[in-house]
DNA sequence: AATGCTTATGCAAAAAAATGAATATAAAAC
DNA sequence: GTTTTATATTCATTTTTTTGCATAAGCATT
């Protein structure tokens, strides 16, 4: 399951927080790998306290709802860096758009055209925030500790994935507008 | 449920099958955007086929079990066409290496950069894969039917997606190997 | 002759993810 | 002054996906 180790890597890495703030955190999505709803947030931070992966306190607050702050255990750290020397395959891929890309000729040209180009509007918005936090978070990149170094590797892979998904919309665009 | 219109998807655009040899298009996964195990798949078309979308006819075989070919009906098509229209939006990511990456400093340098290294090999020899099928199948692309451009994209699409995961492998193993 | 692979399909259970609904308070916006 | 947004969590249901098990016969290998 490896929406518990995400949520391991989360509190190690950002430090600890509540159910809530892992939501946000996973909303932002910035350099983040997977996703979540509130949902399945709390629930496994539930899971992961009974295992003893992670240790939570009660926050009494009067003015807002109480809130429980999670933490990795030594024992959930254990688990995690465990976790991390086990190979994974590439996730399987399931993506809409190339179902309906494949199947392209049964709709107008100009209606598979809106879409890539929504699509395109879509990534490149993404592309430039995650340009931004890595102009503004890693101006200096040999100076960065190695926590930061790593963190920096997948923002990179994020401005790759986004960059990609960009060339290809403006490819496959000009290439459907080029047909006969 | 887009798994089921990649079913209609594929006996639209690669012809009539068994569940059988659905389920081999699948694994072969050469431009396919959807993975699914066999059960899946043989559930899927049942249910396709009490909806009506596609219709099955039983091949009574002596040698071999008998088979069900599956093929899509009128009502099918229109549905699929309808289901292209939609807006789709980017698949949620869930990329187990993104968490590895993300607390690599658990663990020893040699052992992340391994776990990277074999990644590279499985993107590049599926890109080497994808780019023999470019040159044979696709040698003179303004000669092209519109159904084959469309297949074209989305060979495009697996060709910069597993490009892309090389470039990232790459510059990630240098990247960590440069630290200190 | 025994073993494993390919063809061909199915049931059942468990795990994971998505969806819908609910509670309760306070601050901010209209 | 009412609506919306933000904080903070939980339960229940459905859908989707994964995993394990089962059948059955021919073909090729050891």
């Amino acid at each position: 399951m490896a929406l518990s180790h995400a949520l391991l890597a989360s509190l190690l890495v950002d430090g600890p927080c509540s159910g809530y703030d892992m939501v946000k955190r996973f909303d932002e999505k910035i350099s983040c790998y997977w996703m979540a709803s509130h949902q399945q947030v709390y629930k496994a931070l539930r899971e992961l306290e009974s295992q003893g992966w992670v240790s939570s306190e009660t926050i009494t607050q009067t003015r807002r709802p109480n809130k429980n702050i999670y933490s990795v255990t030594r024992e959930g750290t254990e688990q995690l860096a465990h976790w991390v020397l086990t190979p994974s395959e590439p996730t399987t891929i399931r993506e809409d758009l190339m179902i309906k890309t494949q199947v392209g000729f049964l709709v107008t040209r100009p209606a598979i055209i809106e879409e890539l180009k929504r699509r395109h509007g879509i990534h490149l918005t993404n592309l430039e925030v995650l340009k931004t936090i890595e102009q503004q978070e890693f101006p200096d990149l040999p100076s960065l500790t190695i926590e930061a170094k790593f963190h920096y590797l997948t923002l990179r892979r994020g401005i790759r994935f986004e960059s990609d998904w960009v060339a290809w919309c403006e490819e496959a665009i000009a290439f459907i507008e080029a047909h006969e």
